[in-house]
DNA sequence: TTGCTTTTAAGGGATTACCCCGAATTTTTT
DNA sequence: AAAAAATTCGGGGTAATCCCTTAAAAGCAA
């Protein structure tokens, strides 16, 4: 028997939820809180296979009980759910440790594919949801595409010297792995410091992950 | 009038995509390569909207073909086609400047929907691949979470330090900044090397960022 | 409260990184 | 062929880093 808890303050919503998920056998629906500390106490004693979260939920937000039930519960799943299809809400619970984000849209047949897919251990979201995040993904990668960009271009031996530095590489080890003196290796720092505008090797190394430049 | 090029070592199914396509009175195939290096030839003297193109295309690698495609010319957007629904795929290309990842078997209403989502700028999936994608996120996650877990604990003097160390601030101005001296901004420093493992402020920077310890 | 651990603080001394200069050779670009 | 960029190396100096040790203050457990 999978044990469910609902966390939602609108008691409307909970209540149609409950209806839908109590008319299968396999699923018991423990327990429903209205608020996120309510939720949190009730789990300190109570085992539960899964919790539909709401994101949004009023007084402590719905990201911090999640965060709190996943560190605490290592075994009790979640799976979000929100009236809002926006992408800060989605990374940011999805970071926090949710394994699902669904809309309040939807329906009965794909909430039930929801929980037994987190049950199973995969995530699962709605494709509106999906298509969020797929867009945020493209924006990122474009945009860091375009800060790629405007890097003033690093040559061969430069890159090999910085992905040492990275590798926490001293500058004799550099000169030993590389095979030239210690004096040049110190040169191509110091270019790789203009270049990139940087101050010192912590400022390299940031930049240098920064724009994937490791490992290549 | 749209400019399309197919670049696909399968002639039958370029056959198939152009006969989709041309009878379309806004789509116009403008020529049909079986490799890389044949499409980034007809590129050069050819304005084309966008291309069409086979990730696995023998000889010289789509993912190759396209980043040669969107580094020169910037105008033209790349729809990468493929038999294989594989995340190693599907992010390199994306990593190198395509807009969008369909599958061989798609159908012609999808397909053309794909081209007229790309040329209007968006980006453009099908629901299999963005599966893929996600599954593939998700795990990126839960990994990272983990590697998270083993840290060490670091007091929050450190954390601060740290987080100095990798805005790229010297000894002195971090010890200006916290009010302390330079000497104990030095022995935190230390702490963090043995603590983090790290041999030098190269290594605090870059476990720093793996593990978001930054900005927090 | 006492004892233990962690955190925060700091100094001495040795090492390394960083900087400014210059300069020769090779490779790439024009 | 000429110009520009990349790769190579050195001297000499300052500042930053790193290692080892000490110690007061704060947090915690018995």
């Amino acid at each position: 028997m999978t044990k469910i808890l609902i966390a939602d303050d609108h008691a409307m919503f909970a209540d149609g939820i409950a209806s839908i998920l109590e008319a299968e056998d396999s699923l018991e629906v423990v327990s429903r809180c209205l608020d996120g500390p309510t939720a949190l106490n009730f789990l300190e004693s109570n085992k539960v296979d899964i919790v539909l979260l709401d994101v949004n939920l009023p007084g402590m937000s719905g990201i911090d009980v999640c965060k709190e039930i996943t560190e605490k519960h290592k075994s009790t799943k979640v799976l979000a759910i929100s009236m809002f299809n926006e992408e800060s809400f989605v990374t940011e619970i999805l970071n926090n440790g949710a394994m699902g984000y669904i809309l309040k849209n939807t329906g009965r047949d794909e909430l039930l594919k929801a929980i037994n897919t987190i049950l199973g251990g995969q995530s699962y979201f709605s494709d509106d949801v999906t298509q969020t995040i797929m867009k945020g993904l493209m924006r990122a990668r474009t945009a860091s595409k375009q800060t790629q960009k405007q890097l003033p271009k690093i040559s061969k031996r430069e890159k090999e010297v910085l992905q040492l530095i990275v590798k926490e590489f001293t500058t004799q080890e550099i000169a030993n792995e590389l095979f030239i003196s210690l004096k040049t290796v110190e040169s191509h720092r110091s270019n790789l410091l203009a270049k990139l505008n940087a101050r010192n090797s912590a400022g390299l190394v940031r930049i240098a992950m920064e724009n994937g430049l490791i490992e290549r």
